[in-house]
DNA sequence: AGATAGCCTGAAAGAGATCTGATTAGAAGG
DNA sequence: CCTTCTAATCAGATCTCTTTCAGGCTATCT
């Protein structure tokens, strides 16, 4: 409950000091961002507890910045609050379908706004427990409490360990390039070899024995989860 | 991978080098341009795969190069990167409007621009991997796990025999040659003789099995998949 | 500070895919 | 039916990609 952090993301100044003023009345530590680069690049270094996101950006704008958010192991759990102008209904809906939670239409009050939040928040935190582990065979993800069973037995993973697999598990029998799975993991220029890649998978398969198998190579592209 | 053509424009000869150097050790095949003109003409010519351009030139600059690629049917779905000199930031603003899709300021180091390019050009390649399957008849084609049935029943296709199958199949009925062949899967200057791709044919016919004769030889010219 | 765990790199070994060049089979045209 | 091309085959040579390993770096904990 100690002092969430929430990135405001806005190219306006004045919405910006608004709302931050506001937020931090309410007691949250508050990060501010003016692009949709600017956001991704801090939400992927310090995950943040919440996103305000104006759609309005320069740049990438702010529906892509909420999908790649969502599309990111890193991130896709954090909530985000879409600030739009009235009569966007459109983007308001494509928003919600990328997986953004609220939205709040400009010109906002304040009061509606952390009210929001707080509620957002709230769930974000019971949400993590209801995520239900996925079984596949012999395998057991556990996201919630981020562990995973072959046959049961637990299995101690190591962070980059379970997100590879997770992410891979999570699309079964889709190939995924080394970079890709770069990409998901860490943020965006994250600079490391492709071998890095290998090295984990091999670990990975390693400690899931029998269960190893199920990471399948797919030779000249990269790797996959057995479907 | 398949060796990506990457088009650097700069009128600083050091630039260049360095970029290009960096660049081609990171197996891209690289060409470069001094000036915003040399960039349009090569571009409307070969169109690379992605622009590395310098907002400072002589003549017409980069930002007006920028809109003028980016309005071009031929060229506006090449992602471009822009180098900017450092507080530049009205012009990354401008640029980031008018299409661009990433700019690195200067001084900059090679690690990141190459992660920044992996970066984009991914993004142009993940959209073709979650492509829904093509089914023509008892054959389907999985771009997204790489995948191929026959029947229904999967089949181990190589790299190589996946990607000509695949080249084929999403224009039937139109005519490749050899050396077309070639270069959609390698890059365009892939040095091979043409015996290599019957060799690929008579595999994949192989595998395929009753969906073999999907493919047809035109005799004096090449291959052509089945309409 | 020293120790430990996790992660990354680069080289080398191993596995597999791909290419070549010679040869055989087969079509097209006279 | 015979000639002349082009395509299909094949097996070994070559090249590429993956796996594996050892060493080093960093962050964290004691």
């Amino acid at each position: 409950m100690a002092n969430e952090r929430i990135l405001i993301v806005d190219d306006e100044e004045d919405v910006l000091e608004l709302v931050q003023y506001n937020l931090e009345q309410s007691g949250y530590h508050v990060e501010t961002a003016t692009s949709g680069e600017q956001a991704l690049t801090y939400s992927k270094k310090k995950t943040p507890d919440l996103i305000i996101l104006d759609l309005m950006l320069p740049g990438i704008d702010g529906l892509e910045v909420c999908k790649q958010l969502k599309s990111d192991v890193k991130t896709e759990g954090v909530p985000i609050i879409m600030l739009t102008a009235k009569g966007e209904e459109a983007d308001i809906v494509t928003g919600l379908e990328l997986g953004a939670d609220d939205y709040v239409t400009k010109p906002f009050s304040p009061k509606v706004l952390v009210a929001r939040i707080r509620r957002l928040l709230h769930r974000a935190l019971s949400r993590d427990l209801e995520k239900p582990p996925m079984r596949i065979r012999d395998l057991t993800i556990d996201p919630g409490r981020r562990e995973v069973r072959v046959k049961e037995k637990p299995i101690q993973l190591t962070f980059t360990e379970f997100n590879i697999l997770y992410a891979l598990a999570k699309r079964p029998g889709l190939v995924f390039t080394r970079y890709q799975i770069i990409d998901t993991i860490h943020g965006d220029d994250y600079l490391v070899t492709d071998r890095a890649v290998d090295v984990q998978i091999v670990s990975l398969r390693k400690k899931l024995a029998s269960c190893g198998s199920y990471i399948e190579t797919v030779r000249g592209v990269g790797y996959r989860f057995k479907d």
